[in-house]
DNA sequence: GTAGCTAGCGCC
DNA sequence: AAAGGGCGCTAGCTAC
């Protein structure tokens, strides 16, 4: 095998790039796994000729289409031994990395394998098991054939990364894909949740790995060396890209999709390739069966003692039962997609923009008076942030170079900017030019927080640190000649600033460097939302032609988890934090409306039903604040204070005809820092946070820090049990499970590194808890998607975002949507009942837009 | 000019 | 040696 590297220098421009060529990373496909040499040699014959050009059947008319449907219609087992058709598209026109396939990209052809026994040869043509359709030159007539198969529920397909094939065959024709059987990707997560260093989950890497294909390695016999010669599209298909003077240049590019296909000299070598897709996706779930049934799933064994518990012997059993639905599902949540308001969006935009102007000045102007280059620094530079604010400071670690005194960089010259936005006129000016940027402060500020590589941070954090609360400095700069002596006193000032104050001299100066950093965390800000947010979702690429966003849900992540792509729908701003409203702009089409419901403490309540926390069962089962009552549970002023009857937790019925003043106090309002405390241990503990790290966070001693978490321990032992038996799972057996029993590997838990094996005992006590409340969730939308009445109101489900679901349907229907889904999410197992020892409270609503339902 | 990295930040 | 789990995305930067 020749010898090549790692790196993917695919830059594959335009609008080539296609389902299974470079996919994309977090998926596992192939860019970053598959290796791409860098020289333009032509690939070697021996690597990539498979010898099974004979053993492809070829279809390009519909007279042939027909023929082949027969036998495909002729293939598809019984009930209970199904013939699995493995399927596979080619797509052109699409732009994978920024499109969604939703209305995006065209199939230029697919394949299909159902197994080394069909033959698809007419009689007397000796025998060809793979099937390879040509819908470029068949066209409408094929695809008018062969939507009978597509559509038909009893061919049980199976696909990797069914989601994009699925996508790119509704593209066309209005075709409904029926009859989803498996996906590939999806068992090999399952398999083994392990493998981004290792190749990851491209059909390319898992179809070549010794490990992932040994269960069926004696069918393969000699075909096994067949499926590692699969080699990426580029290495194949690749040319070299011609350089300005017409010869040819070091780096390969993949010609169009359409050109390999149709270009004489290489359509045998596509056809083998494209054809070799379906077939190695076929072993591969054949393959993949059979580890699944060889592992055990072993639930969590308080909820598997429960009568009525739906249990799964091995984790094939939790694919048939739930995951290959669940992946269905989501496919069909990214065809339904998110409407989305573009002109709020574009209003959202203005203001955005006129405020980031307003607050850029304020900063530019402030920094340019201490510093001359500052008039052209690229304020969204850390670097060049950095080199202002900390001149001059050494690097964390003693053997690296620290901050310079001065740096020169290079920006756009305003010359240069200037002939570009008014229309290029006459010579170009010099494009970029020198700036130098020296430190400005008069003193030295305290470096408190370093970067990975040891260099004083700049994160909004440490500048806000600097800057002291938003708006309160540049308050006092706005109203200067009007503050008396007192608010102007040393004193006053310093307390209303943060630590830029001291930095820059104090006084006016002082709070007038405060105001600017304040106005440099802003641009930060509003930059940060305009670029995530704001500008892409207006955008063609990730928007169907009917206005709604499809981004994919991926279940990609190491816990079980989805994860959301094109656009990240799951991080969209908190309301709190949405100062323009973004979540206004996803709303329910006309007559529509969204319900939007969420879990309660869904982690907490799961942590107190897997450990089986005394403590933490009755507290939920008491209702009311949770945190309140955990730091009842911790203090005993507060105990003493309920004794006394000086305090409650929350009023009950007879305190709210007493008069407010005979009212006792809420424990959350009396006790709100120890409250924040308990708080804080919640949510932290069940990450596996440590003292080191809370005292950092709280400023206080270590030993403080410890004593706090010693509190909360105290009061729910079973936590610290349960934990320990996780890692002791960790150490001896390198993993850890889900309370529905879906595995999680760590083979760092036995690394020699104590850095990796902290955090894989870390993740041993948060992955129980993350993948269970997955698994909750999936279960919920499970039960949600097979709601007959829901679907008969005319509700679905749109997006997940991890414990929130959103639906969309008629108006008219909506109460009785919002109790269905509540019901569901709080019913959550199969039998519509809820097999925990501890309730699911879930809080919801409905509204025209994301922003009024939450 | 590109690819891959770092830093940073959004969400649960 | 670091010191809270899980993600995706962007801009800036640098090596090639």
């Amino acid at each position: 095998m020749a010898t090549t590297n790692r790196t993917n220098n695919g830059r594959i421009g335009g609008s080539w790039k296609r389902a299974l060529g470079d996919f994309d990373k977090q998926n596992g496909k192939v860019g970053a796994t598959t290796g791409v040499s860098d020289e333009a040699k032509p690939a070697d014959d021996d690597e990539i000729a498979t010898g099974l050009r004979d053993d492809v059947q070829t279809v390009e008319t519909a007279e042939e289409a027909r023929r082949v449907l027969k036998i495909l219609l002729d293939n598809t087992g019984t009930e209970d031994r199904p013939m699995y058709h493995a399927c596979d598209t080619e797509v052109a026109y699409i732009s994978v990395a920024d499109q969604t396939p939703v209305g995006h990209g065209q199939v230029t052809c697919f394949s299909v394998f159902i197994g080394p026994d069909v033959n698809f040869a007419p009689k007397g043509e000796g025998k060809r098991s793979l099937l390879w359709v040509d819908t470029l030159r068949g066209g409408d007539e094929v695809w008018d054939v062969f939507k009978e198969y597509f559509e038909n529920p009893n061919v049980k397909k199976v696909w990797h990364n069914y989601s994009f094939d699925r996508h790119v065959v509704e593209n066309h024709h209005g075709i409904k894909l029926a009859g989803f059987a498996a996906d590939t990707m999806h068992m090999a997560r399952l398999w083994n949740s392990n493998r981004k260093l290792d190749g990851g989950y491209s059909l390319e890497a898992l179809s070549s790995s010794a490990d992932a294909m040994s269960e069926c390695a004696e069918m393969l016999g000699a075909g096994a060396e067949m499926m590692r010669a699969k080699r990426g599209m580029k290495k194949i298909f690749g040319k070299p890209k011609l350089k300005k003077d017409g010869t040819p240049g070091k780096t390969m590019i993949l010609p169009p999709i359409e050109e390999i296909q149709e270009d004489r000299e290489s359509r045998d070598r596509w056809i083998e390739y494209s054809a070799l897709d379906a077939q190695a996706t076929w072993f591969l779930r054949e393959s993949l069966e059979a580890k699944l049934r060889g592992m055990s799933c072993e639930a969590c064994p308080i909820l598997a003692s429960k009568p009525g518990y739906r249990t799964c012997v091995t984790l094939w059993d939790f694919y048939t039962y739930y995951l290959a639905e669940f992946g269905n599902l989501l496919t069909q949540m990214e065809r339904n997609g998110l409407l989305v308001d573009k002109d709020h969006l574009a209003n959202a935009e203005k203001m955005a923009l006129e405020d980031k102007r307003v607050a850029e000045e304020y900063f530019r102007n402030w920094a340019s008076s201490k510093c001359e280059g500052a008039k052209l620094m690229n304020i969204g530079s850390g670097l060049q942030v950095r080199q202002l604010l900390f001149a001059g400071a050494k690097n964390k670690r003693r053997d690296k170079p620290g901050v310079e005194l001065t740096r020169e960089f290079t920006q756009e010259s305003p010359e240069w900017i200037a002939w570009d936005s008014a229309g290029r006129e006459g010579k170009a000016p010099k494009k970029t030019m020198k700036v130098a940027l020296h430190g400005i402060t008069l003193k030295p500020i305290q470096v408190q927080t370093f970067t990975a590589t040891g260099l004083p941070a700049v994160s909004s954090v440490v500048l806000r640190a600097l800057a002291g609360k938003p708006g309160v400095a540049r308050a006092l700069m706005d109203t200067w000649d009007s503050l008396s002596d007192k608010e102007k006193s040393e004193e006053a000032l310093k307390k209303a600033c943060g630590a830029a104050y001291d930095a820059f001299g104090g006084g006016q100066e002082g709070v007038q460097a405060c105001a600017a950093i304040d106005s440099l965390n802003d641009v930060a800000a509003i930059d940060t939302l305009l670029s995530n947010f704001i500008i892409p979702l207006q955008g063609d690429d990730i928007r169907g032609p009917e206005g709604r966003v499809h981004g994919a849900l991926n279940i990609n992540t190491e816990t079980g988890r989805l994860s959301a792509r094109r656009p990240s729908l799951q991080n969209q701003p908190a309301l709190e934090k949405d100062r323009y409203g973004i979540r206004r702009a996803f709303t329910a089409a006309p007559g529509n409306i969204l319900v939007v419901a969420d879990y309660g403490q869904l982690e907490l309540r799961l942590l107190a039903h897997m450990a089986g926390c005394k403590s933490m069962l009755e507290a939920f089962e008491a209702g009311g604040d949770f945190h309140s009552r955990t730091a009842l549970g911790m203090y005993s002023n507060i105990k003493d204070a309920i004794a006394k009857g000086e305090a409650v937790l929350e009023y009950g019925e007879q305190d709210a005809i007493k008069d407010e003043k005979e009212r006792p106090a809420l424990v959350k309002d009396v006790f709100a820092s120890e409250r924040r405390k308990a708080k804080v241990l919640n949510f932290s503990i069940a990450y596996g946070k440590t003292a080191h790290g809370l005292a950092k966070d709280w400023g206080t001693s270590l030993e403080e820090a410890a004593n706090t978490v010693d509190l909360w321990y105290a009061d729910r032992p079973e936590v610290r049990e349960w934990q320990e038996v996780q890692k002791k799972l960790a150490v001896e057996k390198n993993l850890v499970r889900t309370l529905l029993g879906r595995v999680r590997n760590l083979p760092d838990a036995s690394s020699k590194n104590e850095a990796f094996k902290s955090h894989a005992l870390r993740a041993s006590i948060n992955t129980p808890i993350q993948g269970g409340a997955a698994d909750i969730a999936m279960l919920a939308m499970l039960q949600i998607q097979r709601c007959p009445r829901l679907k008969e109101l005319g509700y679905k489900l749109l997006m997940q975002i991890h414990d929130e679901v959103i639906l969309e349907g008629p108006e008219e229907h909506k109460d009785e949507a919002l109790a269905l889904t509540k019901y569901h999410m709080e019913n959550p197992f199969p039998g519509h009942v809820n097999l925990l020892d501890v309730a699911l409270a879930v809080d919801g609503d409905f509204a025209k837009t994301w922003y009024e339902a939450k």
